[in-house]
DNA sequence: ACTGCCTTCGAAAACGTTTTCGTGTTGATA
DNA sequence: TATCAACACGAAAACGTTTTCGAAGGCAGT
């Protein structure tokens, strides 16, 4: 077993001090070439590679950008990391995970345990507990030291930093609008409860759009889901009592619950009921039909966030830019829930 | 903007030495009542959290996992992460992730960065490039540092480390089984090209299986796809020339795609043909019909995987344990595609 | 021979901890 | 009064770097 070497190990062996040596290997032109060469051969040899963590402790930077998700296991978060794992690559960068699993709780410690030198800033998106409770102060904490954080998806306008979202109100607008550009004047929409953020922009995109056309609201189309477990007998539910001709889903999960149990029904698709989801997931991708979606486009998103970040961690100290929300565009992906 | 406090900055604020405050704070006997309720209080009030990095450092401890996997983009790699990410936690462990995207220089990359400090063991996937290029020399370099390796689904022989693994052979065979018992004789094989080793594996057991039974075995039955790209062509080649009526799958994906061209040719599912896939993911879940499948319980895979290295980590030096290979049972989860 | 300049190197500080060891003070005991 | 233990605290080393500064030695110019 053969541990690491050090400087000082190599410094001790050739009869020089750590200073020559470390000078040596970044190639100073203090030092003779003779010791130069001899030292770097001897590093070569010995494979000497700099030790991250006092690289860190010196430098005050560690290199690593700390990433707090809600969830893993959810393939628009995935996306996102690799997007970020991307651009960090690029620029020297490591990316350290954490996840909330949706709990206030877990995303303090988490926070805490990176803001203690673990990491040189944040990209988050907010667990659904912390949107519930509206409670920052750990985020403000860190923002307090100094430390850049950039929130995607699932932000708030309570916190003063960077943002990377889509226009949820307007791709829902959109999205509603093509729907009933097509002559669909009943549009069902799945959504979640409102302290969502997400879940209420799409929402208002949603009833502007049916505002500005002057088509009245029925609130006995409008169908908010709290969790997963009652989602299929809400939607059962809407399908029992009402006549409508398309569905718009907030995610695709809703989305294909919805399609099974109409089918079920007996109602075709996109024939009787058209159907867009909002999340371009694995889903649509892969149900019967395939299913028309509003891409989030997760890597950009990603890309974005990390781009953004590291902007701010490299810029000189005191040198403050206002903080800015750049808006990713989404892009309706046409499948066969939806007649062309 | 206030910046994080350092027990230096304590000490001169309190006109003491860093040692005491040191103490003080990690409640030592040696320090008076008196002082050490000062202290604390004093720290308490301005935050104090000791710098991890400093710590890592001085206990040549970094307490976070090193995690390299293929890709995070694919549900099993993600409930994998997760698992780990839970047992990480409830020991005090982070983790850091690094995506190999299936290439060798990457993986070597980012174990290079990770080796250097950052990370005290690694949990990683092999990359399909590394499998096929059989070179394995950055793994054996940090595991001759002494640093703690646990492979997992993607593993080689070649590898003196632990590992954690389905039986892929088995839980073919056993899927393979299930299928001929119930009276389908003609399975047809949808699998990977051998170097990827779960592939060949996988490909053994059905095989194995046919042999047991005294059932020749078709090679025209048995499908290698190359890439995701030709897959739907390979399987509709497939569907033109044979006759079969079952079909075994390597990923789920394989297994969508057959379902949706069989369909479209008028084979009805499970009645015609029954199909089984190996990953138990959100396509079977929710495709039509949804997919009977073998699940690789990735959740406890990534547990047992931290759990190993992590036992390993937390070994006292020199007490060398001989390397295991943890086995993670497989589950067939019944669903619409197999007739019960 | 003195001054001054280059070249080449080393000592030491700094980053933030923890811990070992030493030291000064107090109070009690012989 | 001298000795000793207990108590409370501080100095310093260590982890592995980088960098600033100082210094020794050689050489040329006056």
């Amino acid at each position: 077993m053969r541990r690491k070497v050090t400087l000082k190990q190599i410094a001790k062996e050739l009869d020089v001090s750590i200073s020559t040596v470390s000078k040596s290997l970044r190639n100073s032109q203090e030092i003779s070439e003779d010791t130069r060469l001899k030292v770097q051969a001897f590093a070569k040899l010995y494979n000497y590679k700099p030790n991250n963590i006092a690289l860190s402790l010196k430098n005050k930077k560690t290199k690593t950008i700390g990433i707090i998700i809600p969830e893993i296991v959810h393939h628009f978060f995935a996306t996102v990391i690799s997007g970020i794992e991307q651009v960090a690559n690029e620029n020297g960068y490591n990316v350290i995970v954490c996840l909330s699993n949706e709990s206030f709780d877990k995303e303090v410690i988490n926070m805490e345990m990176l803001a203690n030198g673990s990491a040189d800033g944040f990209i988050m998106s907010l667990s659904k507990e912390t949107q519930q409770n509206k409670d920052f102060h750990h985020l403000q904490e860190v923002i307090n030291q100094g430390m850049p954080v950039v929130l995607f998806d699932r932000v708030s306008n309570d916190i003063m930093c960077d943002k990377v979202i889509i226009d949820d109100q307007l791709a829902a607008y959109e999205a509603t609008n093509f729907l009933i550009a097509k002559g669909l004047n009943r549009v069902a929409l799945l959504t979640t409860v409102d302290y969502v953020s997400v879940g209420k922009l799409r929402t208002d995109g949603y009833i502007n759009l049916l505002n500005d056309y002057g088509i009245e609201i029925d609130e006995n189309l409008i169908v908010k889901i709290e969790d997963i477990e009652n989602c299929a007998a809400k939607i059962s539910e809407l399908l029992e009592n009402n006549k409508f001709d398309a569905i718009l889903a907030v995610n695709e999960l809703f989305a294909v619950t919805a399609i099974k149990l109409a089918i079920a029904r007996g109602i075709k698709i996109p024939d009787d009921l058209a159907v867009i989801a909002f999340t371009d997931g694995i889903i649509s991708k892969y149900s019967t039909p395939t299913i028309t979606t509003i891409s989030q486009n997760g890597i950009n998103m990603g890309r974005k966030s990390a781009e953004m970040l590291i902007r701010r961690l490299e810029l000189e100290d005191e040198e403050n830019e206002h903080y800015r929300t750049e808006i990713i565009d989404t892009t309706l992906v046409l499948r066969e829930s939806t007649k062309s």
